[in-house]
DNA sequence: GCATAACCGACCTCTTCGGTAGGATTTAGT
DNA sequence: ACTAAATCCTACCGAAGAGGTCGGTTATGC
C-alpha cells in the first residue's frame, strides 16, 4: 500500500469540511458520525491538519473545525502529506533545503545509486497527482456522486 | 515512505543481475557482495522474483539466477508489484479480475467514495512511472554514473 | 564425497498503524 | 457560577509488517 488510512481519512474529513457552505466550525464529533470514523482517531489526524495550517479550530461549546482557505486553494499534496510525512518513494530520499531531491547514497556529491531514475520517475508521478488535485475538486466529486445515488434510489422506488 | 527497501533492494539486485554480459549465472554472494546487502535478506526477495518470473535459478556448485528475459523487456512494475505486492496507494484499492480499478467501499455497485478520484489519479501516475521504465535503461543509467565516477577519479589523480 | 550454492521455514527485534483512554482546558448558554 | 460541549494533549496497547538472522535441506560440479 502506497498510503496509510491516515491519508485516507484525512482526505475524508478535508472532503467534509469543504461541503459545509456556511462560515460555522463543524464538530469532529460531526465529521466522525458523517464518515463513520472513530471520533478519538480523528482528533490525531486533525492535530497534524491544523499544524500544518490547513484547518483553523475554534474551542469550546459550538466549537469545531473549519478550512483555513478557499477548497481551491488546497492542494491533495499539502494535505496528504501533512497526514503522512515527506513524500518520497524510498527512504534514502529526501528534499534539500534548496528544493532539490537528494539520495542518501550519493555519498560522492554528483553520483546517483542505480535507483534513482526510477524513484525520481515514480515521485514525479505521484507528486505531480497529489499537486493537481484541488480539494474543490474532491468535493465537487463526491456531491456528483451523492447527487446520482439519491437520483437512483428516487427512480428505484 | 511510498516504498520499502524490498523495492531498493530487489531493483538493486535485478539491475545487477542485468549488468553481466556473460550468459553464466551469478551467485547471489557476488550480488550481496558488490550490493553491500545481506545474503540471507536476498534470499527472501529473490524467491519473490523467482515465483513472478522475473529471474531463473541453477542450483548446485557455479549456479545461481539470471534474467528470465532480456532487460528492454522487463518493466519496473513486474519488479516492483513482486518484491512489494499489488500497487494500489490505499487498502480499499484491488484490480478486479477485468483489470478495473475497485474501491471496496463502492457497496452500491457504481458509487464512488469521495477520495477515489484523487486515488486513481495518484495510482496512474505511479504504475505510468514503473510501467514506462525498463530494466535495461536503469542498467544504462548505473553504468553511466560509474564510468563517469571512474573518470573524475582518474582526472583527480 | 566435498564444496558450493539454491531453497525453505522458523524465529527475532523494532517500528508503525490503527485505535483507545483519561484527563485538562476553553467556551457558550443558562 | 455551573454545566455541557467541544478542542487539546499524553500515554498506552494489540496487531502487523519491516528487516533481518539462523539452521537446515537439497541439488550440482569437481
Amino acid at each position: 500500500m502506497l498510503f496509510s488510512t491516515k491519508a485516507e481519512y484525512g482526505v475524508r474529513l478535508m472532503v467534509e469540511l469543504g461541503r459545509q457552505p456556511g462560515s460555522a466550525p463543524i464538530s469532529l464529533n460531526t465529521v466522525a458520525e458523517a464518515e463513520r470514523l472513530p471520533l478519538s482517531y480523528l482528533e490525531h489526524l486533525v492535530a497534524k491538519l491544523r499544524k500544518a495550517g490547513l484547518v483553523t479550530s475554534t474551542r469550546g461549546a459550538h466549537g469545531g473545525y473549519q478550512l483555513a482557505m478557499p477548497a481551491e486553494q488546497i492542494t491533495m499534496d499539502a494535505v496528504v502529506e501533512a497526514l503522512e510525512g515527506q513524500i518520497a518513494p524510498m527512504e534514502c530520499f529526501h528534499d534539500s533545503p534548496e528544493g532539490k531531491v537528494l539520495c542518501s547514497h550519493e555519498s560522492d556529491g554528483d553520483q546517483a545509486c542505480s535507483t534513482k531514475l526510477l524513484w525520481m520517475r515514480v515521485q514525479g508521478g505521484v507528486t505531480k497527482a497529489l499537486a493537481g488535485t484541488t480539494l474543490a475538486e474532491l468535493v465537487e466529486f463526491s456531491t456528483h456522486s451523492e447527487e446520482r445515488r439519491t437520483a437512483a434510489l428516487g427512480s428505484a422506488a
